[in-house]
DNA sequence: TTTATATTGTGAATTGAATATCAACACTCA
DNA sequence: TGAGTGTTGATATTCAATTCACAATATAAA
């Protein structure tokens, strides 16, 4: 039973309930209604009990015979990681990495979705980019505080990082995903989730060494 | 002092020192020298104290008056982190994300290089695109198997994820970087990193609530 | 009914990563 | 010289995440 109080979950256990969720949207598409642990847990590259575990940190409970009930699941998990009045995004830097991140997203989900796009190149303000409008940097600040953004991504380039980065905190943005190269510093209560290809793959080279 | 044994690193302090190298290149270019923990820590959002545990446990040693040698510390990682001969990567699906990723690669390293990429569609095989040579996916096999890769980036479409993953390892290849939605199965062995995009901003979605 | 099997749920143990603490050392300045 | 400052390197501690081990339960089969 989902309560009332905030649920304090691990990160990984967040980032492992929107898979799961993806993962059962497709076996709804497949007709199934019920699921065990072990079936989850093969699609997800996981141990059983490690999914077992989170289901039962969200409070969610199986059945012995029947396993997990899809649908309620999937219902849960809405109701932990989503925001009931769902929840705008901001992309900022409309280059390549911007651009297909921009598509790739859009549509996917229906509780989070890419309101606006900025860029500092007039080519590409006031006018719809991957079908959704891109406007100069210089309106980030009135378009959150008027939006109610509160989550950015960010593809500019490296030199410009630092910069956008102060804009948008100075913004009141609460969330950043950084996909540019350079390490951001965020005060205290601001979430920061960084991703750098050039680190991952250097990492894996040092894996298969 | 570098060994010979296979250091084994923790898989976190790996990705710092990516970022450390990257970071120190740009002091040497601003002609420092030497460099202190927290002068490292402060650039990249970390304490002193993990930069000091991190350069501890690839066996690098400072001086307590000069703090630590870039080159030298440059030289170490580069020593550990990549391979002596170089290290040629394959990216699989030239969609927007394909493109976007591998125009930001080229160039970007010198000991690791997307060497070509590959789709199944027939109207950008056999040219040259962002720079890359492009073949067709019927080629993978023959391709690693010629060129000794061992890592892909993995960017097709979810409905053709497992078929070109399964391809991939039959191929040989030893380590996987999936930036499709679609969760992947590897054998022992095989390494995979998976970054996830909505994941993420679930995630982020989730903090901020 | 009784036994066997398969599943969930969870306390306890383990592993892994980040942080705190501090001795040892090098330099500066009185 | 000797006190004071700032640094590294290393051990100990804390915290987070995962895995182990198993009790409890439901179903099917004998």
């Amino acid at each position: 039973m989902a309560k009332n109080t905030y649920l304090e979950l691990p990160g990984k256990t967040v980032e492992r309930l929107s898979q799961y969720r993806r993962i059962l949207y497709n076996s709804i598409n497949e007709g199934k209604t019920n699921i065990y642990s072990h079936e989850l847990a093969k699609m997800m590259n996981l141990t059983p009990v490690q999914v077992r575990r989170d289901l039962m940190l969200i409070g969610y409970s199986g059945s012995q015979s029947k396993g997990y009930v899809i649908k309620d699941l999937v219902a849960l998990i809405g109701k932990i990681i989503d925001s009931d009045e769902g929840q705008d995004i901001i992309l900022v830097g409309m280059g390549n990495l911007g651009r297909a991140i921009t598509s790739y997203f859009t549509g996917k989900r229906d509780k989070l979705s890419i309101a606006a796009v900025f860029d500092n190149d007039l080519q590409k303000t006031d006018r719809i980019i991957a079908g959704i409008p891109c406007h100069h940097i210089s309106h980030i600040k009135e378009f959150v505080a008027k939006e109610n953004i509160q989550i950015a991504v960010l593809t500019v380039s490296p030199e410009a990082t630092y910069e956008v980065a102060k804009m948008l905190l100075d913004a009141g943005i609460k969330g950043i995903l950084n996909y540019t190269s350079v390490p951001l510093t965020v005060p205290e209560g601001i979430h920061l989730e960084e991703y750098d290809i050039v680190t991952s793959l250097e990492k894996l080279a040092y894996l298969v060494k």
